[in-house]
DNA sequence: ATAAAGCTTAGAGTGCGCTCAAAGGCAAGC
DNA sequence: GCTTGCCTTTGAGCGCACTCTAAGCTTTAT
């Protein structure tokens, strides 16, 4: 469901990413809806670029309750800030990158009038 | 003028990114302009998501020299096509985090009322 | 003349984020 | 009843991209 695996989703709770995960009677974990929003929501702040640590720390605060909301709102806009920086400097890279394919454009135009 | 460290650039000339560092009389590494801007194309490469292997290949592409211009064009076509992918999903995240710290604003506001 | 700083090399070590191994338990199908 | 397969745990191993160490040589400053 989260494109996690098993070994993965068990190392996220090993280290405090993912809490309080349910058992059944013979042990074995039983994920909630809850559980599987939060890993969602875990994996978009990971693809944004956001190492573990950071995550975790998220994870504490989330885990004290409603009292850590603003803690936690502020930790999101500091990502968002760096993420619109790092969305902005990845236009140049584009761009760059788009000249430089034009450049071999005519590279091999020339190359092949020989 | 790269931000790469003396053990960067030497780990980088090791495994076939840089190549024909030009040397001194004392055997002491001269790096030429053509080798700055070099460097800060791969950099690019790197911060846009490329691994080291990517980038092996195509050092060595551009190691053979004008004929492999079209290989190495292909390569960046492939490598931008990703990248506009990566944008659009991050572009989304972006979205969805807004929307995150929306609710976390909300959730301050009932929370302080009590 | 000498100490400090920076260059050389091969090879070892580090940190991150998984990923797997081993040994044992439970549950369903033949 | 037994095999197959997935679950459990602790702890080890891996791949990537650096990053540093050690021993030795050169250059520069005092």
């Amino acid at each position: 469901m989260t494109g996690l695996s098993a070994h993965t989703l068990r190392y996220y709770e090993r280290i405090g990413l993912l809490r309080d995960v349910q058992r059944n009677e013979q042990g074995y974990r039983v994920y909630s809806e809850q559980d599987v929003s939060w890993v969602q929501f875990l994996l978009r702040l990971r693809d944004t670029g956001m190492p573990i640590a950071g995550m975790q720390q998220f994870a504490e605060l989330r885990s004290q309750g409603d009292t850590t909301a603003s803690a936690r709102r502020e930790m999101l806009e500091q990502h968002h800030l760096q993420l619109e920086q790092q969305l902005a400097q990845l236009h140049t890279h584009l761009h760059n990158i788009s000249d430089k394919i034009e450049y071999y454009r005519e590279l091999e135009k020339k190359t092949t009038l020989l």
